[in-house]
DNA sequence: AACTAAGTTAACGTTAACGTCAACTAGGAG
DNA sequence: CTCCTAGTTGACGTTAACGTTAACTTAGTT
């Protein structure tokens, strides 16, 4: 096995350009796990599996959503659902995130529609050179 | 003159689902503002012009933005800038918005693929009946 | 040994975006 | 006149998502 590397919470922290209190936080309401603490120091460290969760974290919330519904999309990623109804369940929480991720695309196109127009009104009323 | 309708708190809140509270509150920070009040009685009433501000805003809200940087955008329709320097400003303030727009649709897009492919993950799991 | 750097827990502080409640007013319905 | 509805202005309460500070431990210098 090759060893997997592990990281402190600063370099995590530096990595994504967010704070330690963050990602103690996100351990807090239980949206990380920090595995393997130093049963010494009670220093946590993390490897690419956390490194990733955060990362979709980080991404979620750039995107608008809140912490406890970017944990629902993660479990999504991550259950392994027992049986069809869950199997159900669960594939009917990812069409009606779609529906919504959709919709919230094409607001975000109209969006930039509408700024296209103003920004070129005030062009064209720009004094030519 | 068509003598335009003007709609109560009441009416507007009605009409996007937002309480009362949330229409003056927006008023109270200066993202809205009743014109007209009823000089007596100190009753707001909202145009078709306030109207469509509040959509705005909501809108805004949907997507993810703050009601600061909403705030901003809206000014950007209805700014008129005077003078060259300005409307510089004004038109690499609406850039960097397109910028920051189309990378949160690329990102949007990108979950929206991630969810696919969990989605069909599950249905490739399951039983055929 | 003394100091510094990096980590820990616990607890209180902060900001945005409203919710809630109290005390008041003005306009009708009966 | 009395009651009810809809509105008003404070003012305090609430939740999410951290920031900040204190008091402590451990590891690595100097």
């Amino acid at each position: 096995m090759p060893e997997e590397k592990v990281f402190t919470i600063s370099e995590l922290a530096a990595m994504f350009d967010i704070s330690s209190r963050t990602i103690r936080y996100y351990e807090e309401i239980g949206m990380l796990t920090s595995e393997n603490r130093d049963s010494l120091t009670k220093q946590r460290t993390y490897t690419n599996r956390e490194r990733r969760r955060l990362k979709m974290i980080l991404r979620g919330k750039k995107l608008g959503f809140g912490l406890q519904e970017i944990r629902e999309m993660i479990e999504l990623y991550e259950s392994n659902p027992e049986g069809e109804a869950e199997k159900s369940r669960i594939i009917a929480f990812a069409d009606s995130k779609l529906r919504e991720i959709e919709e919230q695309i094409m607001q975000l196109q109209m969006l930039r529609e509408d700024i296209l127009t103003y920004k070129e009104k005030y062009e064209n009323s720009r004094v030519k050179t």
